[in-house]
DNA sequence: TAGATTGTTAATCGATTAACAATC
DNA sequence: TAGATTGTTAATCGATTAACAATC
């Protein structure tokens, strides 16, 4: 990774590689503010301005996008498109990513109807589920209407359409056997609703969503909340 | 924060602060597959299988957990369901938590149906939407039925169940307004699924959980991997 | 030129890791 | 006692921050 360096500073761009997964994961959320900005008709904007904005502090906001390349202005700021525009090339959004979501019940109905897929170039390619109830429904995603597919379709859907992401929004215990065909079917993007550790085979990027977890981080501040104003600590206020 | 640690080493368990932000987003890892192995009857378990379980290395997580205390024996492992408490006691799940949700649409459905809500101590003890047509609805939460009141009564719901928690599952536009009268009514626990960056004062605790910001994440790594199969870099594998 | 703002540096902070002494 | 496994140490790594030289 950091080998890369030792090749000269003649690229500005970190070598296109390098970029720090603390950085990558904060991309998405300039580029959606920068994109509200751009929709609001601003042309350029601070990195003090933007990164208030995104709840970062502007060191932050500049140390991120140096990795990136120098696509600011001294003295001026960041041209609002431009910049977006770099940040979506970095991110692979530039071009379009299909997406199978395993499990259509209401998380899985909540996702197909979540507008953000489409504005990202995401485009959902196959919904599936297991239950009969479920199977042959009518879904409408951004426009597009797809039908739920029986789980024996999985692998046929992933190969037909070329699937890139796999979505999974089944319970727990379904999780590892839909992620296991998945990866056989030649996913190695996986987004994961259920509250289990995947295992799965080196080169295969999982990244889990777990409401839970969530919650109990919220619930351990809280408690904390409660114990500072517990008697022993007062001491501490005086 | 730190300060707490100029009392002396007398304590044991950290001071019951300063424990890393990093380790307290793994604790329900942690506490989730424990209860799983108690389940089963498995009585005492090692750093080395716990970790591989949860899907991080033994060191981690025995860092982890040396920050609650010793609650391990050596040469044995730990006491499944002793250190399983011991977790849940640090991270507050020991009382229950209300929780109010806001917005009940496909997602909102989704986090009432959830059952990982009730098995963990926490209540539904809201549910809020303005949406005429879902006002009145009865939705059954872990074998309690609950009526969605309309957003007028954000304030009187959250003061009468004494809620500590609230969840925003609107729509982007609306979720700051919500967020500024959950917490004038006194919540400071905030969980947000709205794809924008709440603004709240000091002392309000926010998480945010982005379907897009996970997606263009996957999308980089996506990206990365084709990129890696493209001639240039080809050069560095032989 | 003067004012503004970037891109980079260097210091600090926090998290991870490997190794091992302590101890069951 | 011998084998196993924890809890802790110290080294490393990566991320954050503040400050400022570069430059529009």
């Amino acid at each position: 990774m950091s080998l890369s360096r030792q090749l000269g500073p003649s690229r500005t761009r970190d070598d296109g590689r390098g970029i720090p997964d603390a950085t990558v994961a904060r991309l998405p959320v300039y580029h959606r503010v920068l994109r509200d900005l751009a929709d609001d008709g601003v042309q350029t904007v601070s990195s003090e301005h933007l990164a208030q904005v995104c709840g970062v502090s502007s060191a932050k906001l500049r140390k991120d996008l140096s990795h990136l390349g120098s696509y600011g202005t001294r003295g001026v700021g960041y041209d609002v498109s431009f910049l977006s525009y770099h940040i979506s090339r970095e991110l692979g959004l530039s071009q379009p990513w299909g997406v199978v979501i395993v499990g259509v019940g209401n998380l899985g109905h909540a996702l197909v109807s979540y507008r953000g897929f489409a504005s990202r170039g995401f485009e959902i390619v196959g919904l599936l589920d297991s239950h009969p109830d479920v199977v042959g429904e009518q879904v409408s995603a951004s426009g597009v209407d797809l039908l739920v597919q029986p789980m024996g379709e999985l692998e046929s859907v992933v190969r037909s359409s070329g699937a890139h992401i796999g979505v999974i929004a089944t319970p727990a215990d379904a999780a590892q056997g839909v992620c296991d065909r998945l990866v056989a079917a030649g996913v190695r993007s996986i987004l994961n609703f259920a509250p289990v550790v995947l295992v799965v085979p080196e080169g295969v990027e999982v990244r889990k969503v777990d409401l839970a977890v969530e919650l109990q981080i919220l619930a351990f501040h809280e408690q904390r909340r409660v114990d500072d104003s517990s008697p022993l600590v007062q001491v501490m206020q005086a």
